[in-house]
DNA sequence: ACAAGGTTTAAACAGATGTTTTATACGTAT
DNA sequence: ATACGTATAAAACATCTGTTTAAACCTTGT
């Protein structure tokens, strides 16, 4: 009867299911860690959302932060990609149309649809409460990221890429993509109205209302 | 000996030390969780902070959550005071110099100057990951704030206080002011040099960043 | 078929955390 | 002065959490 266990199932090389439970794990805890945050995720929870033994974790990552650094390192990979698409998004556009594509890509890319949702999530969670592993993602993603922005925004603005007015209306522009993400619209949604504000509405404002900001910093007083 | 216990203390009516335990620990934890987060704050730290016994919580608020409400219940009363203090910096001026004002009071209570800091950072906690007490708050702090700058912010844009377009723009001048709290200007400045943007220039800036944007908004296409 | 190595599983362990219990000190009223 | 209620203190309790252990399992190479 053991001799009929290989019928038809793909030949692994030296682990027969290991592969599918560590990045079973992976999957998992990405979602999971973005959702909640780091501390409010238990192993337990993880191995049970993963189909996996409450070992597996310490088995194939050392320990749960060793779980983290791998989701860390698995989310930098895509965001790079991310990075590319966003800024590929306005490849050949003008300054304004860079920003609105950046805009679009990034917001739809935060706010929860797609496959890649959580990647944002967890960043923006290590924004608020940064870890060991943050350093690693500034300098291979935020950076470039900025950097591009800066670039794009000091065009529109007529200034050096290093001026801090420059720096500023890039956080500004930040800072509204960020917190699309979190409860905030939804709270004022509840506030004033229910879906009035669509997800199409918002990218628009940010776009239009950080461009208006933009000139008018750099108009001057 | 103990007949001169009454010596020139305040006489307490039925409780010796325990009006005081009580605020100290509401003290402490208001700091604490503003810091932490309700979670990563355990109630031995709480009591080490406050100098009182690891059962002081539990006796004096039923449990540690009892201990948060009590918290946020006396944040409330002062966000009500921040409120009418925010409104006022602006009063009788111009829609855009109320901007201007409110900016000013909620970043500078914000960003950590002052004996009130703790409360917006709780606040701002709040809004990323709500608890029951959040529906309370919303109601009695966030909603007549939201209102102010509606109207405000109307006035700047010719449009009515229930437009979508304010509605969005309120949200806008929202995140700027609550991101300003958090680690991700000090992240700008450690990616582009240190302390190049004073709080004072990032003040400056969501003002006139954001009354830039509404204009841009109200103009339209 | 057999041995070996990697993988999974269930159980247990050690530490931390929120809570409860029991006892003691203090002020007040009878 | 005695009794009572409140406040504080120290210890123990129950649960949860990350981790480890030891055995069982399965695939692979001989």
């Amino acid at each position: 009867m053991t001799s009929m266990t290989m019928t038809a199932v793909r030949p692994p090389k030296t682990n027969p299911g290991s592969a599918d439970t560590r990045q079973r794990l992976i999957d998992a805890a990405a979602l999971l860690f973005a959702e909640r945050g780091f501390d409010n995720v238990t192993v337990r929870e993880i191995c049970k959302a993963s189909n996996a033994n409450v070992a597996a974790i310490n088995y194939h990552f050392g320990d749960k932060a060793g779980l983290y650094r791998a989701v860390v390192n698995f989310a930098i990979q895509l965001m790079q990609e991310t990075n590319e698409q966003s800024q590929r998004a306005g490849d050949g556009l003008s300054p304004e149309d860079q920003i609105r594509g950046f805009v679009r890509v990034f917001v739809q890319r935060v706010t929860g649809q797609g496959p890649t949702a959580w990647i944002h999530k967890l960043m923006a969670r290590e924004m608020e409460k940064p870890t060991e592993a943050l350093d690693q993602v500034m300098l291979q993603v935020v950076k470039p990221r900025l950097e591009y922005l800066c670039s794009v925004v000091a065009a529109i603005m007529v200034l050096p890429p290093t001026d801090p007015r420059v720096h500023r209306c890039v956080g500004s522009l930040q800072s509204q993509c960020l917190l699309a993400a979190r409860p905030i619209p939804s709270a004022l949604e509840k506030m004033f109205g229910p879906n009035v504000h669509g997800l199409d509405a918002w990218i628009d404002h940010i776009a239009e209302f950080s461009i208006g900001g933009m000139r008018a910093i750099a108009a001057g007083r």
